[in-house]
DNA sequence: GCCTTTTTTCACCAGGTGGTGAAAAGTGTA
DNA sequence: TACACTTTTCACCACCTGGTGAAAAAAGGC
């Protein structure tokens, strides 16, 4: 259902609540964020945002100014909420475990977090995710983009790695981190593409299967790489 | 350099050897490939693929019909050629190594044709791999086009791990080779995100330090995955 | 040479693009 | 009421989009 039909029937009850101000202005963004998750950032018109949002162009330029900066919008929306949610996870592990942590066990508390906000969170994530993905394989401005939002935690993330094995060298941590995040956000944005592929016997939008097999094949992938270099 | 100017030059002793009928077409599809890798389908239009090949508008339409189907081209072209390198590298392991295969060995060679290909076969397969990374990562069409052009050869790597290891379930080899997936697609493409996460320690472009890893990296979460289904 | 076929160019179209400026409608305050 | 301010709409612009049809040029067969 298109944003506009859902602001049109505006809840039955109580005031009409005409959608205003800010509330349009998240109006907008969901509309932008789904358009631009499926068809990507020069897949998608000005007027198609509009249009599903029940609003006109003009003000789209209104509140964002240009296309680019719409996009922007999108993706820092819910990429501080993400951000949060991992370092909030991350140091709880670290202060639970201490001593006791595990490579597994701080890889979870890095994945988790996006798998149970993409599972509870509405369907608005799913979309986030799946245009998170396309934006991580994108070159030119992907890279930057990813970096400018999301390098900090990152970089927490190999900081904690290196307490957990010493003597991991970062070129591992580094190497190790960009398979991890392929596999993770290929699961996480649901292309439906493993349904296909598997003939049935897979779901892309299954994450609990992701969960029983994610954490464990990412950690032992680590710690072989770990183990290797160091015999090397 | 644009194709444009490499057709100018044109070689420079014996005939004068414009490019013309098939020439032309290849310079176009060159041109294609480039500009749809670091832009996207949409973010290219027709008039910018003429202009890098040196080439009227029109001709495009002439050889390859709709946008869309230039796209296809694109991709057929050098698909065949990865497919084959693959099968091939795949079945000689098995011939080779027979009943002393390892989880390890299949995948390597399933995953080091393209890494060597990308190393040898010149800058138009880097563009190819960042091209079919963003595919991969595509939704709507993006499966399909997948599923199109690469389905059988993954069915094979898929049922040759069934062979090493006859208990694992089809559940678990296919989750795991989206894992793989994503992570070999994410290093071929080479986004240069690497590079600035772990400031300079890693380069997106050592494709040795990719083979050094990603294959051990894989194998270790493939036997992890299958491992603790086994025993729950 | 001539004729046919393929390849390449040119001029053009209908519709869509991101974006703007001014007017209009709405909202809050006194 | 009148006023200032914000939000929304409308009409519009210059330019670009994918694509087409016919003419021109080149290549090949005889």
């Amino acid at each position: 259902m298109t944003a506009a039909k859902t602001r049109a029937r505006s809840g039955g009850r109580g005031r009409p609540s005409k959608a205003t101000g800010l509330d349009l202005k998240e109006t907008i963004l969901d509309s932008a964020e789904g358009l631009f998750a499926r068809h990507g950032f020069h897949g998608v018109t000005t007027r198609q945002v509009a249009a599903e949002a029940g609003v006109d162009t003009a003000l789209i330029h209104y509140y964002f100014g240009a296309k680019r900066e719409l996009f922007d919008a999108v993706f820092l929306r819910r990429a501080e909420i993400l951000n949060q949610a991992r370092s909030v996870s991350m140091n709880a592990y670290v202060e639970t475990f201490g001593a006791r942590m595990t490579v597994e066990g701080v890889i979870t508390a890095f994945i988790d977090p996006l798998l149970r906000i993409s599972q509870e969170g509405g369907g608005g994530w799913k979309s986030y995710f799946a245009l998170v993905a396309q934006v991580n394989n994108t070159p030119v401005w992907g890279g930057e983009t990813m970096a400018r939002f999301f390098d900090p935690v990152v970089h927490q993330l190999v900081d904690t790695l290196k307490i957990v094995r010493p003597d991991a060298e970062y070129r591992d941590l580094y190497w190790c981190y960009q398979f991890l995040t392929g596999s993770m956000m290929l699961a996480l944005s649901e292309t439906g593409r493993i349904d296909s592929l598997s003939e049935g016997v897979c779901h892309s939008s299954d994450l609990e299967a992701v969960r029983a097999r994610l954490f464990a094949y990412c950690a032992a992938g680590f710690e072989a790489v770990v183990a290797r270099s160091g015999k090397a």
